[in-house]
DNA sequence: TATGAATACTTGAGCAGTCAAGTACTTTTA
DNA sequence: TAAAAGTACTTGACTGCTCAAGTATTCATA
């Protein structure tokens, strides 16, 4: 029985998630026009302050796949939000970046977002908890990398390293 | 500042749900073959006991739209897990039962999700609190039915009242 | 230094969901 | 009791994601 009070836990999170998360969606696309992915992407974005950021970092920062980062950026460069710029020294990298009006759309999404969340009462859940749980989660699932195959050539002068 | 933390607190909630939702996606379809949807519909069906659970009521219990839930069930059908009957008395109405396969299915699928769950520390995640915040999230958006919209005919004999 | 492995990105195909509109039926109401 | 309104479900068109495969590039190594 109280293995089924864990998984009702559980269960409810995901709910909890999904509506809020269906709920920002709502308030941005209709406030701002665009997606609550899209969001994300510009606070990443953000948070890497004047570099640019690579794909694969991206996604990884949004939690999605590169292939949906690159179908995610396209409109957006289209919009003129984000900028993308070549990698000086490796070119298989895409360097993505936030132009001014990308970051002012990003603060008026930013209080859409405050807004939307004013209604949800959060206090009580732990952050802390929460975050461990995360890092517990975005651990290596299976086969903890046995030799040193770390990523290779990772270019500490540019990819972002805190798009948190 | 303070602002930032609980929209950090609500960003991390988001990604932690999907991890773990797609964490045992994973190991239902690959165990099972179903996925983490139809399990939460084979739940529900579960719940309602030997009722048949109306497309709407199983929308609701699950997060999806009716339009989804007609999807979902068609293969389910198909497969002989989920059978669907007439409401006898109103003709919109289709009722969906689980089978006795559908009920060893779900016995299945239980375990490769307590096994997954296993791995993930949820203790100290209050469920009253999630519940709550649920609730709360679960609430009409606006224009909180004026007159008396209620629901017209629910029928108490055969309509699902706890498939929760 | 040539070759194989790893990495970054893109693209094609497919899937699972959404919304809007349509059908069939039931209830309400004038 | 006929018309209007509401409800249950389905379908068509679309979106946003995934995975698998392909291209271009860089790193590692024999």
């Amino acid at each position: 029985m109280n293995e089924t009070t864990r998984e009702d836990a559980v269960l409810v999170l995901l709910d909890v998630a999904a509506r809020i998360e269906r709920r920002l969606d709502n308030a941005l696309s209709m406030t701002r026009g665009i997606s609550f992915s899209e969001y994300r992407l510009l606070k990443a974005l953000a948070g890497a302050g004047t570099r640019g950021v690579m794909r694969v970092d991206l996604a990884e920062a949004v939690g999605l796949t590169a292939s949906a980062v690159t179908r995610a950026l396209r409109p957006l460069e289209k919009i003129g939000v984000v900028a993308t710029e070549k990698h000086e020294r490796d070119a298989r990298c895409s360097l993505a970046t936030l132009t001014p009006a990308g970051a002012e759309l990003l603060s008026d999404a930013e209080r859409v977002v405050a807004d939307g969340l004013d209604a949800i009462p959060m206090k009580g859940l732990s952050l802390e908890r929460l975050v461990a749980l995360q890092a517990e989660l975005a651990k290596p699932r299976q086969a903890p990398a046995r030799r040193g195959m770390i990523r290779a050539h990772r270019d500490p002068t540019s990819g972002q390293e805190g798009a948190s």
